[in-house]
DNA sequence: GAGTGGTCTAGACCACGTT
DNA sequence: ACGTGGTCTAGACCACTCT
């Protein structure tokens, strides 16, 4: 019978976990494993990109593929919107403005979206709720130069982060995690004691090359960041 | 001119951030994209692949292709044997064995690994260093039920996490990231205060759905981790 | 029932990198 | 120079699911 690409995805795969194929060792090339798997080429390319994909394999032309020495592993996590968020683990979603103002854009900001000198930003200060329990604490900049219209919305109303996604498009983000202490006044907001610990996520956020907007985002102590794979 | 995979993609791609494509909206089928971009259908089949895995479109038979609401961005992070993470930055790595014993699970971890009653772990507790710095610090149970043979290492040799990925296969992992603080003991190992906000990971592994391992993974204070897309 | 995506095929040409 | 993976093609059949 012949093989579907996910068969000889699969079979390939247990050859490696299971040992048979070492680490670094070399793969039979398309060609061979085609005519092994009784099967085109085009669906032996596709399990192996697949697995190259995945960081179990390495491929380069006229090199032959091989078996990853340490087998990169990787997560994927999905950033959703909080709304949704919330909204999927069957809770109240609720959105307060805490604080809006315009303002020159700090030195470690510039620094940050890698912005010249003098600009403006837009700086807001935003609590998502869970059932009226606090939820996230959002510190928003958005660059004016880029974003004019940014002046205008209500942001009482909707908060930056839908008028964002729902308006600006964006190329280049740059993400990264880390944990951080609460202050006297994040403690405030979330609820918490200062001195807690709290996950926080920053994100910055380009768009052909310009910097659009750059976020905190801090989550009430206890808050776990989960994928499987 | 033909179009290849690569300029379909990023075409459409640029419609849907352009917002010429708005949210929701119903995509050309694959035979019109193809007449299109004067390719052939798997042309555009693999293009519009690849950005429903990115997660910006969503594809159903018979119904189409429809432009997601709020495109699920994904962070992908790699997750590094830590001696590759180290060596990376060009920084000499070393390790350290700092305790290890044979107990029985304790109840905490069997619910975390979804473990049966009365089982041995080994419990180990090492350390990883960046250039003499202290680095990360590694909390880790082994299942002894699926490996014995763990007893007869000697982990003052080699990780485990390299011991680990080295002979052992497995299926499923789940990771999380999280926010902790520093008690003595672990300021200690860290060389920083207690009551330092920590950056954690954690991380359960299973093969064929048998518990393989647990590991807590501590970072020195203002660790980053850090992702581009 | 019919329209859409999912996959496979056999062949072809090309790009790259090792030798 | 040549072997490998990377991609494209034109056609085909199938699987799902909406109406």
């Amino acid at each position: 019978m012949k093989a579907t690409y996910k068969d000889v995805k699969s079979d390939i795969l247990s050859k490696i976990t299971r040992g048979e194929w070492a680490p670094g060792s070399l793969v039979p090339n398309e060609v061979d494993l085609a005519t092994t798997y009784r099967c085109a080429r085009a669906t032996v390319n596709r399990a192996m990109r697949e697995l190259a994909d995945e960081g179990l394999i390495e491929r380069r032309r006229k090199a032959g593929t091989r078996v990853r020495m340490t087998p990169i592993r990787q997560a994927r996590f999905d950033i959703p919107v909080v709304r949704a968020e919330i909204e999927e683990k069957g809770a109240a979603y609720r959105y307060s403005l805490v604080n809006l103002a315009v303002e020159p854009a700090p030195d470690w900001l510039r620094a940050r979206l890698r912005l010249g000198e003098g600009g403006e930003v837009l700086h807001l200060v935003c609590m998502h709720y869970a059932d009226g329990d606090p939820y996230q604490h959002e510190d928003r900049w958005i660059n004016l130069a880029a974003l004019p219209q940014a002046r205008t919305v209500d942001f009482a109303e909707i908060g930056p982060n839908e008028w964002l996604v729902a308006t600006v498009p964006f190329s280049d983000v740059e993400i990264s995690f880390s944990a951080g202490l609460a202050d006297r006044r994040l403690a405030g907001h979330l609820a918490c004691a200062a001195g807690d610990p709290v996950f926080t996520v920053e994100r910055s956020t380009w768009w052909e090359g310009q910097a659009v907007t750059y976020v905190r985002l801090t989550f009430r102590p206890g808050h776990r960041m989960t994928t499987r794979y």
